[in-house]
DNA sequence: CTAGTTCCGGACCGCTCGTTCCATAACAAG
DNA sequence: CTTGTTATGGAACGAGCGGTCCGGAACTAG
C-alpha cells in the first residue's frame, strides 16, 4: 500500500485509502475488517516481498560477498523507486513500535529472517576467504542488517544515491578485511 | 517532549499534551502557536541536547576511538532510558520526512553536525594509529552515523542491550583495523 | 481596598476521523 | 423475465480532533 508507505499509518485517512484503492468504504471494511488490519496486511505483503527477494537471490552459488552487495543495492534501489518514502518496514517500526504488537511481531520475524539469510551468505563468504577474520558471520550479519536500517533513515535526510553507495562501499571494504578482494585494482 | 517522543506526531493529541504539560490549551497555543510548532521546538531541544553532548564529550584529549565508543554508549543509554521509545530524531525522520520541511531542516543540520564531530574524532584516532588504513575519517564517520541510526531502529524490535553493545563492538573492531588495540588481551 | 493589567484554563467550535448502514447495481439460477 | 443473492459505494453517525474564546483568578500600582 503506497499510501501507508509514503505517509505512515496515522497520517493516512480512510478517505485517502478509498480514493487510492478505487473502492468504496463499505467494500474496504468488508474485505479487511478495519484500518489497522488493512495496514498490517499491507506491511506483511511488503515484508514478504522483501524476504522473498533475499531468499531467491541467495540460492545461487558464486562469490558470496559480491552477491550480498548486489542484493543490498537492489533492495535499496527498490525502496528508492517509491519517491523517497524510505523503507516501509523501517517507517512502520519507527512510528508504531513499541505500541503495536502486530507490527512488532511482523518486524521481529522479518528482521530475524533477513539476519539469518545474511549470516548464511557471510558464512559462505568466509569459506571463500572474503570475510574479515575479526568477524564471525553472525556478527557481520547483525552489523550489515543494522547498517541497512540506518541507511533507510539517513537516505530520507540525504537522498543522494552516491552517498548511499559510498557508505555501502566502506562497509563492504571493512567486512572483506582485505580491500583488494572486492575491487581488484589493476 | 516525552509524549511526541513516545507516540510520534500524529498519534499525540492536543488533549494528551494538555495533560502531559499540566497547562491549559489556551496557554499552550499562546506559548507555541500550534501543534506543529510545538513539535518542532521539542525536536530542536532534543537535537540540541544531543549535539551538545557530542561537542562537550569530544573536547578533551585522550584515546580518540575509545572516547567515541564511550559517547555512543552514553547516547544510546540516554535514549534507552525513556522506555524503549527509541530515538526521538530517528522516529521523527521516519514519520515526517520527506513531507515536513521544518523537520527535514533540523534533521539535516543535526546529522551534519554529528557527522562532522565523528569525522574530527576519527581523524584524531587516525593520528593515534587507531583507525583502519582502509578508511578515511569521513567514510568512517558516515559509516558510524548510519550504524547508530540503524541501531535505533533495530533496538525497537530487539531491545536487548547486550545485542546493541555487541553490534557496536563489532563495528569498532572493524574501524580500528587491528582487533587488539581496543581490547588488549593480556 | 480599588482599578488596571496579565495570564490561565475549561467550555466550546467546526471539522474530519474511523466506522456503520442501506438503497441499489450486478449477476446467477430457474 | 423474474427472483434470490451478493457486493458496491455514497450518505450518515458519534467520537475526537486541532484550534479559539472569554470569564475570572492572580498580581501590581496607587
Amino acid at each position: 500500500m503506497l499510501l501507508f508507505w509514503r505517509k505512515g499509518y496515522e497520517a493516512t485517512a480512510m478517505s485517502d485509502l478509498v480514493e487510492g484503492l478505487g473502492l468504496g468504504r463499505g467494500s474496504i471494511y468488508a474485505a479487511f475488517g478495519d484500518k489497522h488490519q488493512l495496514f498490517v496486511r499491507a506491511l506483511a505483503r511488503y515484508l514478504d516481498r522483501q524476504n522473498t527477494l533475499l531468499r531467491t537471490a541467495f540460492a545461487d552459488e558464486g562469490p558470496a560477498l559480491a552477491q550480498l552487495r548486489d542484493v543490498l543495492d537492489r533492495l535499496l534501489a527498490a525502496d528508492a523507486a517509491c519517491g523517497n518514502a524510505g523503507c516501509f518496514s523501517v517507517n512502520s517500526i519507527a512510528e508504531l513500535l513499541p505500541h503495536d504488537e502486530d507490527v512488532a511481531r511482523l518486524a521481529r520475524q522479518s528482521l530475524a529472517a533477513a539476519e539469518e539469510a545474511f549470516t548464511r551468505q557471510l558464512a559462505r563468504a568466509a569459506d571463500e576467504g572474503d570475510l574479515s577474520p575479526s568477524l564471525t558471520p553472525e556478527a557481520g550479519a547483525r552489523l550489515l542488517l543494522t547498517l541497512v536500517q540506518g541507511l533507510q533513515i539517513v537516505r530520507k535526510v540525504d537522498p543522494d544515491p552516491a552517498h548511499t553507495a559510498a557508505t555501502l562501499d566502506s562497509a563492504f571494504t571493512l567486512l572483506a578485511g582485505q580491500p583488494a578482494s572486492l575491487t581488484p585494482t589493476a
